[in-house]
DNA sequence: AGCACGCCGACT
DNA sequence: GTCGGCGTGCTC
């Protein structure tokens, strides 16, 4: 028996199966999904089975053994290990980087230099070789010890560095490389009565009189004679240790290490919460996915349900129905969204069957709920983006909150999109999916609608709509204010006068209220305050970014450049600079507008510690401050009873990013913070500051019209051949000269187009031809232009047909491999890049 | 990625 | 004449 087996070495040349024998002894412990010591030059790495041939396969009979088998049960399976050679194939990555996303980062290899006797065979001590009575002392520790990591044995004999050296050199000692986990097994002491507790209750006329403590234990584990931990016991009989163990030492009882599992949620009680009533709209909704999972076919759906229509009662009920057909469940939800609220209300309802995987847990808790996945403990994962690798065998349900949130797409590599891989997981299981959403992704909405363009095609996804709120609460009354007005009836401030008295209204009635200011805004683009005006590129429709240095204003799409304006180009006022306001600005003028009113910041800078950031909610929560100011993290899924009044500092800074997805980013963004408003008993009213108040991303949040905004919005990309319309590939080149990377850039584009044009002309194609498409753009300075001095340059290119362009796409940049490897070139490549600046 | 093998400059 | 610089090339 063969095995194939991928390496731990991310290289373009490592990244193939390696042959390994099996040695017999290991035999019953090798599958398909097994993590392996193996040996590879003159080292020790780990690596991952991706299949088992019989012998008469392998062509070479002089393989190296599998040296060892490093868990008790494989971490991954096959459909595991067929979803990263997928994902290499999609995302371009190594497939070792693929396999090491799905699993925890305690499995993450750590190697370890170590020394050992050698043989005494190959042991070749130098002519004259004396042993010194320090060597004695080093070789005798080496082998009690049998194998020792260098940092031991040089801190064990401090300065004999060069001694070690010479035993090694001389052959007397080895030195080699092992694998070590990163992980630490929790491992608490349990007390293990006999086998016929009985008989313990005999051993009590066995004490002394005086031993009046030991006897009451004795006498419990006889009435419990079942293993009990040492610090239960403890609790229990209000002894201390030295009692029981006294008791064993005698032999009567056994403590034990036994490995436990961290509970995160250890000591937290959860109220059991039975299913709510359903709406007739949820109800509707809830059974189409019922159907699909019965049928157990490979259906996505796409729930649009505006904010506060109920979608997680939906999927508490659809994941229960999934549980009672035997079958797993996978919701995913973004990082930010996963507060203790939301695991709560999991929790409550499905109590220890569920596994919580996120980014605040530590190594070994994470561990620890992986492996509750892995040994069959739960059936159910919530979790961040990684939680769809969560190692199922029987899945039925993949549900995916905010499906439109960016970061389900992951930045660095595997630069995978949580949804795409929870379609491909689910089409192995021939399980459903549920894309949930107010507010949902262009790409998906369209899959999911019937398009204009293609009225004959029957849609990939299905569409399911919740139009109204549970308990028919309204929407909170939205007010677009104009702060071009403003500015000319001389008001300078950032509040206009409006939100100024709402703000006044509501710290005179004690109501709470959450401001948002998108700091992303400090990217630099141009826009006149008398008219609202923003320099655009006349090719590609986004905003140019201003460059100070240069004085220029660059598109980087397409590499247009023009001067800086001194006078609005629209209406020829000197009022025309480059935005941008932190929110430290904003918390110092509430300060000041309003002595007295107590402000909670959350950003980057006041929630970068642990634990903050729930912190920080906790004491809104409890009405400890009147404002609750932040960044977009203010935005995502929290509610809070007492918010009357959300307000938007500038609704411009997100429209005006350069990126094509602005107006969807700012019409999800405000459609989503609107939401924040009103979610009980006293309704909410919304303010939402802006120089361009007309808009159409503006206009539809204010009036909550999902379906106008994506309708011009879908023809506005159509016109532009921008997605959904065409996919992307955002190649990156990084290198410390800007010439090589424009050099190489032109004649990686250039290739590009040749290759295409030879693609498309081939009969492969031929079916295909009349939509098939793919055009190169750059390459252009990246948004972040340099970085650890290195330039940045990038390459878009939008394409329509199939998958054989990324692969058109791979084969063409290893083109380019000698020159990577010569003059240190750096390119990386990003399939359907969510973010472009 | 590492590590070995291999061919040219500053030291014993 | 050797130690060591890091340029290619391979790892089952």
């Amino acid at each position: 028996m063969y095995a194939k087996v991928i390496v731990d070495v991310p290289a373009k040349q490592t990244n193939r199966p390696f042959d390994y024998k099996v040695p017999p002894s290991l035999m019953q412990w090798v599958e398909i999904g097994s993590r392996v010591g193996v040996p590879f030059g003159s080292r020790m790495i780990q690596g991952f089975v991706v299949d088992l041939v019989a012998d008469s396969d392998v062509e070479s009979v002089k393989l190296k053994p599998i040296e060892r088998v490093l868990d008790l049960y494989p971490p991954l399976n096959k459909e595991l290990i067929e979803l990263s050679a997928w994902m290499s194939r999609k995302y371009l990555c190594p497939e070792i980087t693929a396999l090491q996303a799905m699993i925890p980062g305690a499995l993450k290899a750590k190697y370890e230099r170590v020394v050992s006797l050698s043989d005494p065979a190959e042991a070749k001590p130098a002519s004259g070789f004396i042993e010194l009575p320090q060597e004695r002392e080093i070789i005798a520790y080496v082998r009690e010890k049998q194998s020792v990591p260098i940092e031991t044995l040089l801190s064990r004999f401090p300065g004999e560095g060069r001694l070690i050296r010479k035993l090694i050199d001389d052959g007397i000692l080895t030195e080699g490389q092992t694998i070590k986990d990163r992980l630490a097994k929790k491992k608490v002491l349990t007390v293990f009565p006999p086998e016929n507790a009985d008989a313990l209750l005999e051993r009590i006329g066995e004490l002394p009189p005086q031993a009046r403590k030991q006897k009451e234990v004795l006498q419990y584990l006889a009435a419990h004679p079942r293993p009990v931990k040492l610090t239960e016991l403890m609790v229990e009989m209000e002894v201390n240790a030295r009692t029981v163990k006294s008791l064993a030492e005698k032999g009567w009882i056994a403590i034990k290490e036994v490995e436990v599992f961290r509970d995160p949620y250890e000591g937290r009680s959860f109220q059991p919460s039975p299913p709510l009533d359903l709406t007739g709209e949820q109800q509707a909704v809830l059974q189409q996915i019922l159907s699909a999972v019965e049928a157990r076919s490979h259906q996505v759906f796409l729930l649009h349900g505006v904010t506060g229509s109920g979608k997680t009662e939906v999927y508490l009920q659809a994941i229960q129905h999934c549980l009672t057909q035997g079958r797993e469940a996978i919701v995913l939800v973004p990082e930010i969204s996963l507060t203790p609220q939301m695991v709560e209300r999991f929790k409550s309802r499905f109590g220890d069957r569920v596994a919580v995987l996120h980014s605040r847990l530590s190594h070994g808790e994470r561990y620890d709920e992986w492996r509750k996945i892995q040994m069959r403990k739960v059936s159910v994962v919530i979790g961040a983006r990684s939680a769809v690798f969560a190692p199922f065998t029987n899945l039925g349900l993949i549900i995916i909150d905010e499906e439109h949130e960016t970061s389900y797409k992951q930045e660095d590599s595997p630069k995978y999109h949580a949804r795409e891989v929870a379609i491909r997981r689910a089409l192995q299981h021939r399980a459903a999916v549920v894309l949930g959403s107010a507010t949902p992704s262009l790409e998906t909405y369209r899959k999911a609608a019937p398009d204009n363009a293609a009225p004959s095609e029957t849609p990939p996804f299905r569409l399911l709509t919740m139009r109204s709120r549970v308990q028919g609460r309204p929407l909170p009354a939205v007010h677009i204010v104009d702060m071009r007005q403003e500015l000319k009836d001389g008001n300078r401030s950032m509040f206009s006068r409006p939100l100024f008295s709402a703000i006044e209204d509501r710290l005179r009635k004690q109501e709470q209220m959450v401001l948002l200011l998108n700091r992303r805004g400090h990217s630099t683009f141009v826009m006149c305050r008398t008219c609202g005006y923003v320099v655009r590129c006349p090719h590609c429709d986004i905003s140019l970014t201003y460059h100070l240095h240069s004085r220029t204003l660059r598109c980087h799409y397409c590499g247009y450049a023009k001067r800086e304006a001194a006078v609005c180009p629209g209406c020829g006022s000197e009022h025309i600079r480059y935005f941008g306001t932190g929110t430290q600005r904003v918390e110092e003028e509430l300060a000041k507008l309003f002595p007295g009113i107590r402000v909670i910041r959350m950003d980057v800078d006041t929630t970068s510690e642990k634990g903050s950031h729930e912190k920080w909610l906790t004491m809104f929560r409890n009405r400890q401050a009147d404002v609750l100011l932040g960044t977009q993290m203010v935005a995502k899924g929290l509610d809070f009873p007492h918010v009357t009044l959300v307000g938007v500092i500038a609704a411009d800074t997100v429209l005006h990013l350069p990126d094509f997805r602005s107006a969807e980013k700012t019409f999800q963004l405000l459609t989503q913070v609107a939401g924040r408003a009103g979610r009980h008993e006293l309704p909410g009213e919304v303010f939402i500051q802006t120089y361009t108040p007309d808009h159409y991303s503006i206009v539809s949040a204010g009036r909550h019209d999902y379906s106008a905004f994506v309708r011009t919005e879908l023809e506005l990309r159509r016109q532009r051949e921008y997605p959904p319309y065409c996919d992307l590939i955002l190649i990156t080149l990084s290198h410390e000269q800007a010439q090589l990377i424009v050099r190489v850039g032109e004649s990686l584009v250039k290739r590009l187009k040749e290759q295409w044009k030879t693609l498309s002309a081939s009969a492969l194609y031929a079916p295909q031809r009349q939509s098939a498409y793919m055009e190169v753009y750059g390459p252009v300075a990246s948004p972040i232009p340099r970085m650890k001095d290195r330039y940045r340059f990038q390459c878009m290119v939008k394409y329509r047909g199939n998958d054989s362009v990324i692969e058109l796409v791979r084969r063409t940049i290893s083109a380019f491999d000698d020159v990577v490897k010569q003059e240190k070139l750096q390119i990386s490549v990003d399939i359907d890049p969510q973010v472009l600046m």
